[in-house]
DNA sequence: AATGAATGAGAATTCATTCAT
DNA sequence: AATGAATGAATTCTCATTCAT
């Protein structure tokens, strides 16, 4: 990717994130990168394409981190752990692809939106996966396993709205608080983060 | 409110949850509400008029009805689950007006913002009001009361966005579930979400 | 003409003559004469009906009061006086309706045009004829009548947008100081404004 | 300039001279310049911007060219009959600009109106100031210099209206017509254009 | 690599006018 | 006499995109 290419995919994060795809014009994105609108047509599809981009960056790096937990963790309290703490770093460092991804898949058109739907899918589908494990070992306990994975998800999301990195709370300990929350609202012993031997006697 | 008034604001309600705001044009408006765009003028100011009416009559409905709840509820235990029971429902029931309200405030200008942000965060302050007199009476026990109001209220909001009434669970029982992961997730104990009276020895 | 048939025409006058035929829609005109849009057009053809009846009624008035001036007066001297004062005091007193009929001819559709313009002709006709008498007698000097009479009747004009009733000058004499500077300008003696007669040696 | 952004200039003036500010449609002015509708905003910011650059373009040249008049003159008596040629040739000879100058000033919004209004008192201002001098000296002899001064520019300003260069009369004639005019109805004597020096005994 | 020029389609909104009540 | 409802056509202006240079 060329340095200029970069400063175009900046600008639309920019733009997306703060007005979304259809508030934004080609216009305020050539001036928002330093260019004619004419110049960005050489490092970008339509503008359709652009959005797809990002949103597949982003998405595929999640992914593969997601993957990178389950590959690295076993027990299904550490991992939902790390998810959890991946997930709200994530949108606590990089709030404004993660509110592309998460608010704008309305604006794709059909075809581009099974594209990254399904990404969207193979991501939450670590989490369903972890969840049922949990259910399945006696760790986790909640009725129904869809509904705890949503209410996650979303919860978690959320960090990307409102972090302020130089707010009172430090990324890590929001991290963590997260993953307290988490586990508790799955009705594990959030004491037994690290693993999911039993509590000493 | 006429019914014509009424067939164009449910119109307006459909494509601004479907579409965005921004996504919406006003010949689509038209054509969905089965008038000519010049007769929707009749029925409407400008499209953003609109988008304020739809957000001010859901946010003063929720608002009402939490004041509601604080002035029927004594104990936070009670009062929070309460609070989640009518944000769910609402969120499932009126699964449009809600994801326009949570998702479309960015398209507002900034004067009309105010206004519907204004409104917002005073539903928003019942909740961080509930959930300092638990944390006050020592019925909550969590590490930061606007994080966990934050992540409590983007948890119930989710529920707009897949909630089926045709699905395999029911309404009363979904909000009965999100009542008791919130309060799991606020280290309540969620078998006494009835009142703040200690658990018998 | 009703009651109401007269607030619109005056409605009409003071916003064609502030803002200009095209600059003034219907329902600014209902609204200025506090009716509904639809009402309006009991009481009226189309726009341009209410144009023309307006150009129409304030040019009936000066044909006629023009040519009683000629029926009054004889002398070139004394003709173009009154006509100078008739001009300048309708202008001063009426400054919507010669407005409106000075400046919105070009509004009008070409048949239209030729009705207002025909009856214009017939008032600059009065003008025309007594320059005329008055270069045939003596009383006047001027290279060119039809540039004289242009100039004049331009120069008297203007008294419309500027004319103030509460300001400094009062309007008799004003129109007295017009009838000065139009002989003047006729290279007549001014001194003689009563009549062709010789001065007094 | 580019020789296209000279062709929307030149239709703007044909069009806003002939049918008004209000009364000339953008497509309309697209179709006079040979463009899209489109393309016309290439060469233009807002319809009102392009009315502004019109007017003030003109309104500098001719406040640029009174300037000259005063530089190079001394007595009132010249300096009000090279302001009158100056005056008239400029009303002949550009007669689309002169009449958008004259006619449109109500098509502006406040602001826009007070910078044209501004440039347009700077112009007469120049006349003010020779009249008073010609009082102040005797060679002028009227009973209110604003009145003068008023009646002097409509009538002027008229010849936009109806000259037309292969007429009867030239312009260089009818300019030197319009000065004696004027300074006839100045008081002044005609004969002594060249300057304030008293006539031979 | 970069851009000024160009445009058909579409944006939101207002237009003058009609008509049933 | 009065008006709310209705609309096709028009308004000004912006859209995303292409292309010759």
């Amino acid at each position: 990717m060329t340095p200029t290419g970069e400063r175009v995919r900046r600008a639309a994060l920019e733009l997306f994130a703060e007005r979304g795809f259809h508030g934004t014009g080609i216009r305020q994105l050539a001036e928002h990168a330093g260019l004619s609108s004419a110049t960005l047509y050489h490092y970008m599809g339509t503008k359709e394409d652009l959005l797809v981009e990002l949103m597949r960056a982003s998405l595929e790096r999640l992914v593969a981190a997601a993957d990178d937990v389950l590959a690295h963790h076993a027990g299904a309290t550490a991992r939902l752990g790390a998810l959890v703490r991946l997930h709200v770093t994530s949108h606590a460092e990089r709030p404004l692809e993660t509110r592309v991804v998460d608010d704008e898949v309305h604006a794709l058109s059909p075809e581009r939106r099974r594209e990254v739907v399904a990404l969207r899918d193979r991501y939450e589908g670590a989490w369903q996966q972890v969840i049922d494990q949990g259910l399945a070992t006696g760790a986790f306990s909640v009725e129904s396993a869809a509904v705890a994975r949503r209410a996650l998800l979303e919860m978690c999301s959320g960090v990307a709205r409102w972090f302020d990195p130089a707010g009172p709370v430090a990324l890590p300990d929001l991290a963590d608080q997260y993953a307290v929350l988490a586990l508790r609202l799955l009705g594990a012993d959030a004491r037994r983060v690290g693993g999911d031997t039993p509590p000493p006697v």
